[in-house]
DNA sequence: GTGCCTCGGGG
DNA sequence: GTGTACGAGGCAC
């Protein structure tokens, strides 16, 4: 035999060689060089099952089809026994000679008598070829062959055999992180066809760079001078070819970076031939753009943090500060960007900007580098690539888990729904959680309980799966899911289901690594801390994928059962925690908030290891926290209290803000201000009283024009032509006023305005920040519409209305006289 | 409830 | 390329 080679398998392709598909498989050795092993022995196919009785296997061997002088054929049938949702059926495997014969002669079957069901027509052959030879990214490989000439611009290795080689991980895959500054004057909307980049900046562990095409002052090293864009984008490739990273990664470079830098090199004609296949970076455009290089894994950062982890953050808006703030402590450089374009004209040294630019860059590489233990323990969990785990949503990770687990299950993947089917799905609707409407008020020493991953503790304790709902095997014993309505859904209590079995496979690796890091503080701990959190996120999203429209295993009545046993047990725990003398205060899906009342938090504890010990299977309730004190507030419409909605203040005086109006860009600062201070204040200091009159003092100041103008300013983007708008909002009125001027506004301009005093309606109030020379904003607008909204509800739970916070010093003063 | 509009990330 | 594309929240009606 030829020679072996082992590498860590990081990209996956496939090109047509000589009639015949041929995979291509890119990473790194265990050596560290880069290498793409090929290999020619995997076969396209997909499933047929016949008509019970029927065999027409024959008949598909001879199956021929001619479109446009090409010919389609099946190249051979096996017949196969295999089990689909369950149940036993004999599929044939029907291989073809191209993946994309696949599509074309498994449609033209469906015109075919005999047949009942076709499936997996439609799983991409590179992650086809993944899951057949159980293959997982970043896990270490032996491949057996030679090397062999390829027009590629890493080494070729043509393997005729692929084999794991134990457990080892690639850990450090090389990153280099980029980010680009364009030019955009104040009030234009960013625009790639137009205005060209004029920085670009690289990061990496021992490399940085920042490319600017105007010449100026500077003692930064780090800057290197161009003559023009077009150099800037030969640098973007050299930079790349000569750095040979894994990873390219930089922060929504998905939707902007790389598109841009493309749209740029398009118009001067320059190919970015990046791929290691020497193909060039290829942009798709639809309502999400994403950008791709064949061998070099891109890694848009922000797509990752946004769908994958943004609900374990506390911050609610992932721009690159907030997210960097959070997760590594660190900050954007604070520079006014709108003078970027300004400087640029003017000529001016632009040393802050290229500061600001590599230090984007940094944030973004070391996110990644943060965040590369959870990605790749989702890598390792779900068999996808890198760049598959990045783009891809919950819904999609749980689905190509258990399409990978399928094969061990001898199981058939059902198809994606029709779009008739997914219209049908989508107006089904189900009775979700139940909540225990909090009464609003502020509480001392709550304490806070919750069931343990319950909804997949419950798929797996009560086997709920599409193959094992009302089997007739329990049809006479079974006990039925506790549904309020009289539908009568049970479970196969003889035979633990795909999806159940999966599922609590993912819980109990999850505890046993809980239990590992108990006792452990060394660096491993980084690596089981992501694991056991992407264990959790996966089985965390198995429910809502059973109710998912789009899903493959979708099951409505799973779905339903679900959360039929939920409200079961949280009903349950609250009822055993008011006989216990706990006083409760609010629940939701699987939480519940007490008050201790004359109880103590060891009698709390006590509570939970009760409860344990009545629940099925692998259910738990935990002990979750103790605060003591918090807010509930009441929402504005509808009879029911405020979901989610309140802020707690812990033991070491920490605020935990739940469900308060996200803080979006078209809040005045001052409104985002005095809901902060007002929480602080009640939480923190127990002092309604201050915490009032910061309101009143915060009215008064709008009133006396002492809030500075910066504060009062709304900013609204423009999403359209101006004349395109019927409802003429107050920023639409602000943007005609500006087109007036000779400013080019167009969609995606981004409006500031101030709303001034006067007695016309507010769109002809609206001024922008410049042309307002005094503090002549119209502050009742203000209060009325920014302030008090925002801590209105507040302050009706502490008794007050909005009438107390509107009183100005005079009239508390004069109130005093009556 | 339906439909329209806006935001988000990036400069 | 075994093709194709957001998701949620506010507001007016």
């Amino acid at each position: 035999m030829g020679d072996k080679i082992r590498f860590f398998p990081l990209d996956v392709t496939y090109k047509v060689i000589d009639e015949k598909p041929v995979i291509h498989l890119f990473g790194r050795t265990a050596d560290n060089k880069q290498i793409c092993v090929l290999y020619d022995d995997f076969e396209p196919y997909f499933y047929v099952i016949p008509k019970r009785g029927f065999d027409i296997a024959e008949q598909l061997k001879n199956f021929k089809l001619t479109r446009n002088n090409e010919t389609y054929s099946i190249t051979r049938v096996e017949t196969i026994k295999k089990r689909y949702l369950g149940k036993e059926v004999n599929a044939l495997k029907v291989f073809t000679k191209l993946p994309r014969d696949v599509p074309i002669i498994s449609h033209e079957l469906k015109n075919l008598s005999n047949i009942e069901a076709i499936n997996e027509k439609d799983i991409l052959f590179s992650r086809r070829f993944l899951i057949d030879k159980n293959i997982t990214p970043l896990t270490l490989y032996e491949a057996e062959g030679s090397f062999g000439n390829q027009n590629l611009r890493v080494p070729a290795f043509k393997a005729e055999k692929i084999e794991a080689f134990g457990t080892e991980t690639f850990l450090k895959p090389k990153l280099l992180s980029i980010d680009i500054e364009t030019y955009t004057p104040l009030y234009r909307e960013i625009k790639p066809e137009k205005n060209p980049i004029i920085m670009l900046s690289f990061y990496a562990e021992d490399f940085e760079k920042v490319f600017v095409w105007k010449r100026f002052k500077t003692d930064l090293d780090y800057v290197e001078f161009v003559d023009s864009e077009a150099q800037l984008i030969e640098k973007f490739k050299e930079v790349i070819e000569t750095y040979k990273p894994d990873i390219l990664t930089g922060y929504f470079s998905d939707g902007f970076d790389l598109p841009y830098i493309k749209t740029r090199a398009d118009k001067y004609k320059i190919k970015l031939d990046l791929g290691l296949d020497f193909s060039e970076l290829k942009v798709s455009k639809g309502k999400v753009t994403t950008a791709q290089l064949t061998g070099i894994t891109h890694l848009d950062i922000f797509k990752f943090i946004r769908k994958i982890i943004s609900g374990t953050l506390e911050t609610e808006t992932y721009n690159l500060n907030s997210v960097a703030s959070e997760l590594l402590g660190e900050k954007k450089h604070d520079v006014d960007l709108n003078q970027l374009s300004k400087a640029w004209d003017d000529e001016t040294e632009l040393n802050e900007f290229c500061e600001y630019n590599l230090n984007d860059a940094r944030l973004s590489y070391n996110l990644a580098e943060k965040l590369m233990p959870t990605i790749s323990e989702m890598v390792k969990i779900t068999g996808l690539t890198i760049y598959d785990v990045n783009r891809f949503g919950f819904s999609q990770l749980v689905e190509w888990y258990l399409m990978r687990h399928a094969l061990n299950f001898n199981e058939i993947s059902p198809n994606k729904p029709s779009n008739d089917e997914i219209m049908k799905r989508r107006l089904l609707t189900y009775k979700g959680a139940f909540v225990f409407e909090p009464k609003p008020g502020l509480y001392d020493n709550i304490v806070v309980f919750d069931y343990r991953s319950l909804y997949p503790t419950i798929i797996g304790s009560h086997n709920i799966s599409p193959g094992t709902i009302n089997c007739s095997c329990c049809a006479e014993e079974a006990t039925p899911a506790p549904m309020e309505d009289n539908k009568k859904i049970w479970f196969c209590s003889k035979k633990k289901g795909f999806i159940p079995t999966l599922i609590e496979d993912l819980i109990t690796r999850r505890t046993r690594i809980k239990e590992i890091i108990k006792d452990q503080i060394d660096e491993k701990f980084a690596i089981l801390d992501a694991r056991q959190n992407s264990l959790k996120l996966l089985a965390n999203s198995f429910y809502g994928y059973l109710g998912f429209f789009a899903a493959r295993w979708y099951s409505i009545e799973c779905a339903q059962a679900t959360t039929a046993f939920g409200r079961y047990y949280i009903k349950d725990v609250i009822a055993k925690a008011e006989e216990s003398g706990f006083k409760v205060i609010y629940g939701d899906t699987d939480s519940l908030f007490t008050t201790l009342g004359d109880k103590t938090k060891e009698d709390a504890k006590k509570f939970s290891e009760k409860i344990n010990q009545e629940l099925p299977g692998l259910m738990e309730l935990e002990f979750d926290g103790f605060y003591p004190s918090g807010i509930f507030v009441s929402a504005k419409v509808g009879a029911y209290g405020a979901k989610k909605k309140y802020a707690l203040v812990d033991e070491n005086k920490m605020l935990k803000i739940k469900g308060f109006e996200s803080v979006r860009r078209n809040w005045s600062m001052i409104a985002k201000e005095v809901q902060e201070k007002v929480l602080e204040i009640i939480l923190k200091e127990r002092d309604n009283e201050k915490a009032l009159e910061y309101v009143k003092k915060v009215v008064n100041d709008l009133r006396n024009k002492k809030i500075i103008l910066e504060k009062v300013i709304i900013q609204t983007q423009l999403q359209k032509e101006i004349s395109d708008y019927d409802a003429r909002g107050p920023h639409v009125a602000v943007a005609q006023r500006l087109k007036n001027q000779g400013v080019n506004v167009g969609p995606g301009s981004m409006i500031r305005f101030v709303v001034l005093q006067g007695s016309d309606i507010i769109r002809n109030r609206s001024k922008l920040p410049e042309e307002i020379k005094e503090n002549n904003y119209d502050s009742d607008y203000y209060i009325n519409n920014q302030v008090i909204p925002a801590v209105e509800r507040i302050f009706n739970v502490l008794g007050y209305t909005k009438e107390d916070l509107l009183e100005t010093k005079e009239q508390t003063k004069l109130e005093g006289f009556f």
